[in-house]
DNA sequence: ATTATCTATAGATCTATAGATAATGC
DNA sequence: ATTATCTATAGATCTATAGATAATGC
């Protein structure tokens, strides 16, 4: 309707799932309003009849991202994979060269966790809703646990690959930051990972 | 010499290192050279005097961060203390509340890696000095394991200090917040702690 | 008539530079 | 005479808003 061929909730989106990826490469503040419509082939004015202000975007295109985990849980749930090779498939996929390289697609909290601790309340809300959500999904992976022990280890395998990746980014050397990944995905395959199942 | 009362070297290190608690608490491009050079003291001006861009100041400023350990491990050595009860003083300095909330004068990679990932190569460099300079440091403290053994559980256990305060500053729900520090610290300590020494 | 989007711009940033000033060293 | 710091400003951002325009629905 009107000007644009698309609904406006379809270019909602498609400023929204832009800005998604925007923001994990570039950072919160690393792309501005302006560039942002114009990525998704409109004109700066029409931003704040989408979105209240520009924190309201970042907080929405949090909610909005995709995390990279989403296709191999998918994938395992129509599979009827669990436990160990579950553990390891995402381990794998979560320490990943590529994931490391492509952060627009990947992990919101490898990629702009410190962000987010500075962002104003509603980033942040939800960003924990995410986190929230993330800490369950994977904590159904220890099967072999109970579910105070199943929710302890997936804290603690999260905040490894969450640290992981975030110190493979910032360095530049890339022995020191691969090391880094294999190290870890090693550790975590060793100290965490459930029984077979 | 001229204007200041302090000779230029005083007044570069004050720049400095008001810039490397800054950009801890606000970002990289959290704060502006003109803001930077006024908590110093002085006006705008100056500051192409004393760096050659804004990039070099950041580099500078992430080699001159006083990581939060320095005192530990200094205590540390003074006491002749190693192996677990050194391990322990460090996991519990690292996931303390107090360290969460001071960024400024905490981790600069539980602060800034996200940034440090999409910064310049000579901030990237000096991150990566410092990095290394941690690892080797921390490796130390598993006196029990060979070397290449020693500096694999330095890495572990360094991505999952780093990411588990990144994670428990970006939710704003404070008792997941201090879950994830009091479960990460549980964690290393049965499964990555040093034998008694 | 409504509304999604457009053009244009206000006002507040930010990095970097030019040229003036004031304190020291010869 | 030198130089560390100052004031002032250019030019490029950025968020947010005002008002015009063009397409749809009555």
């Amino acid at each position: 309707m009107t000007r644009g061929k698309d609904g406006k909730a379809q270019t909602h989106e498609r400023i929204l799932n832009n800005a998604a990826v925007r923001f994990r490469e570039k950072g919160i503040d690393g792309i501005g309003v302006a560039d942002l419509m114009k990525e998704a082939g409109l004109t700066v004015g029409g931003f704040y009849k989408h979105f209240g202000s520009r924190e309201d975007l970042v907080a929405e295109a949090v909610e909005a991202m995709k995390n990279g985990w989403d296709p191999v849980f998918a994938d395992a749930e129509t599979r009827g994979l669990g436990g160990a090779p579950l553990f390891d498939a995402l381990v794998d996929g979560y320490l990943d060269v590529q994931h490391r390289d492509s952060p627009g697609a990947g992990c919101l909290f490898a990629a702009i966790a410190g962000d987010l601790g500075r962002a104003g309340e509603k980033p942040r809300a939800a960003a924990t809703h995410k986190l929230e959500r993330m800490i369950d999904r994977f904590a159904r992976v220890f099967e072999d646990r109970r579910p105070a022990a199943a929710r302890a280890a997936a804290i603690f395998a999260y905040s490894a690959l969450v640290g992981a990746v975030s110190l493979a980014r910032a360095t530049n050397d890339e022995a020191l930051s691969r090391e880094i990944l294999t190290t870890v995905g090693k550790a975590l395959k060793r100290l965490v990972r459930p029984e077979k199942t």
